[in-house]
DNA sequence: GTCTATAAGATGATAGAC
DNA sequence: GTCTATCATCTTATAGAC
């Protein structure tokens, strides 16, 4: 198999990281790569083409080398910790930043829609199984949908992501309440059958706040 | 006043909303505001300032627009009325896909990067003077930071709107389960002060999950 | 303020030699 | 598979007439 092609697929990458898909054009891509421009319509078509394999490869990437750590996550608690760090360690290496990346150009380019889709599917099937897992039995997957949540999650990322860019002191703090959000979802997770049952009531006929629960 | 300079506002507004800011060139945009293309370099300088300009005024239009309803909420749950009503709003008129064309661009675009500074500031700034009013002495505004929350919600928003181009039905689950998890937050809030007492106390303290708290 | 014309360069993509 | 050379088109931006 050709080189060339894992070549072009690492600098797509890479460029969409540095620069964003806007700047990802076949000349700076192939000048990344030490390689003849033209490659690229020859391997890939187009642009788009090649920039979709360089997302389906990312992701691909990602996803399986951390399939392992979350396998072994068994408590909310761990997995908010597990979820923490590679949330941080996708974040360090820039593949959240190259993820909305491909999320904003897919709004109007249908061949990054489909990696866009790809990518996002990949993760919250991912996060899904895990969170399902852990879930089992507990307060919140009797409350929430699991797939609706670990699709919000992921979304949400994304817009965290691109807050950061904007506003880093803004990002942090809203992290920051998100980590305390995830603190309350513990204490909610872990209720007993009778606080447990009292909350599924409210929830179910919530209208006139009663004064004084228990 | 320039009625050139409304009508190339405009236009760079719709453009983006219509076709993304990689698509917003100077071309198009004066051929949609039937302007000479030249001048939008007479009056801003650059295409960058023309789409800041046209960035800022849509978020003073409309945060202008919802600021009285939002300043009648004064409950949670009517606060969660408004909020969902506004959002659908927005992002029915494009504004929410235009603020996330702003956020991708700004990743590498200072000018951008300062159009949609303000923007997230601005709409930070209203949603957290209604939920800091509306949680006020309540179980949520004890527990968490209120402008962390804030701004969680925005960069959440903008997140889940890409998602929404990428995978529309992923995005109403996501939603959905937004809307429970609402539900929750409503339930939460609503603790009276013996369950709230217990429940800080938890959070202070979370090591062994006690098997059945009151 | 607005127009035409144009510079100066980047872009996706292809043809054809090797 | 890889290269050079090139086309047609698009881009931002400016100069200068009106």
């Amino acid at each position: 198999m050709s080189g060339t092609r894992a070549k072009l697929v690492a600098a797509a990458a890479q460029t969409v990281r540095d620069s964003g898909v806007a700047a990802a054009s076949a000349r700076a891509i192939a000048a990344r790569a030490h390689v003849n421009q033209a490659l690229i319509f020859y391997h890939f078509g187009t642009v788009s083409g090649l920039l979709e394999a360089a997302c389906r490869q990312a992701v691909d990437d990602s996803a399986t080398h951390y399939r392992d750590q979350l396998s072994m996550v068994t408590s909310l608690p761990g997995l908010l910790a597990v979820g923490r760090e590679l949330h941080e360690r996708e974040r360090a290496c820039g593949n959240v930043a190259m993820m909305a990346q491909f999320m904003s150009g897919a709004q109007h380019d249908p061949v990054l829609a489909r990696a866009a889709n790809y990518a996002m599917a990949r993760w919250t099937t991912e996060i899904e199984a895990v969170v399902g897992r852990v879930l089992l039995d507990s307060t919140l997957a009797q409350i929430a949908d699991v797939g609706g949540l670990a699709r919000a999650l992921s979304a949400a990322f994304i817009g965290l992501e691109l807050y950061e860019g904007v506003d880093a002191d803004g990002m942090a703090r809203a992290m920051e309440s998100l980590n305390q959000l995830a603190l309350v979802a513990e204490v909610v997770n872990d209720l007993g059958p009778v606080a447990r049952r009292a909350l599924r009531s409210k929830l179910r006929n919530r209208q006139p706040p009663t004064p004084n629960p228990t």
